[in-house]
DNA sequence: AAAATACATCGTAATATTGCGATATAATAA
DNA sequence: TTATTATATCGCAATATTACGATGTATTTT
């Protein structure tokens, strides 16, 4: 055991996880949120700004950008990263059908 | 080494990582969408539903609880579950506010 | 009071995540 | 060609998560 029965869910439910599961680290919060105010894809910049490892920065790029929310490119010695806009509209529409205007208004039991 | 290292984040920052993290399993996932379709709290029905065994059902509820997005209160000899509306909605606000439009038609490098 | 029912919690095993130093890789600079 | 620079990957240790059987707890039935 310890790993997830994935199987035993629809795939939307799966989709939903593994999106909020990319989210789910500071580190990563804090990455998307540099990436969206920088706008133009900065890279050796996050390991000052995160105050972690190279290596550990890199891993936590290396998942977003396995969850397609961001890509990289080489740019001469370095990388630039930035968000993938596509995926970053579709992070947004499913978390805004997750959360849609549901009858909540009253608190049961 | 193994554990986040949260004093490097915001609070904010720390704040949208806890919430996804609750999100970050199939599981809670399948019992957030049960309990907003049903609107009336069932509990022991999760159980069948998601073919989880009862401790793990229930373990995945406590972190939810813990979380705040659900609620428990005792009716009889079971436990009825429901959404927090207040919680859902923050939840619903710092996702949106963390989604919320940006500047990304273009895709930089 | 004793049995039954519904959950919670404990203990434990399997696996995943987080973090970092060390090293590999790949491109530019000297 | 040989540094240098920037990033990726490997290997490992610490910790967290997932899952479940067994057991504990509290309420209702009998």
């Amino acid at each position: 055991m310890g790993a997830t029965k994935t199987d035993l869910f629809t795939q939307q439910q799966n989709e939903i996880a593994a999106m909020a599961k990319a989210l789910a680290h500071p580190a990563r919060i804090a990455i998307l949120q540099y990436l969206v105010k920088k706008n133009a894809c900065v890279c050796g910049d996050l390991v000052d700004e995160l105050g972690l490892a190279q290596a550990t920065t890199s891993q936590h790029l290396k998942e977003l950008k396995t969850a397609g929310i961001i890509q990289g490119t080489i740019e001469g010695v370095s990388v630039c990263y930035c968000i993938n806009p596509k995926v970053w509209k579709q992070y947004k529409e499913l978390f805004n059908a997750f959360f849609k205007e549901v009858d909540l208004q009253q608190t049961c039991c």
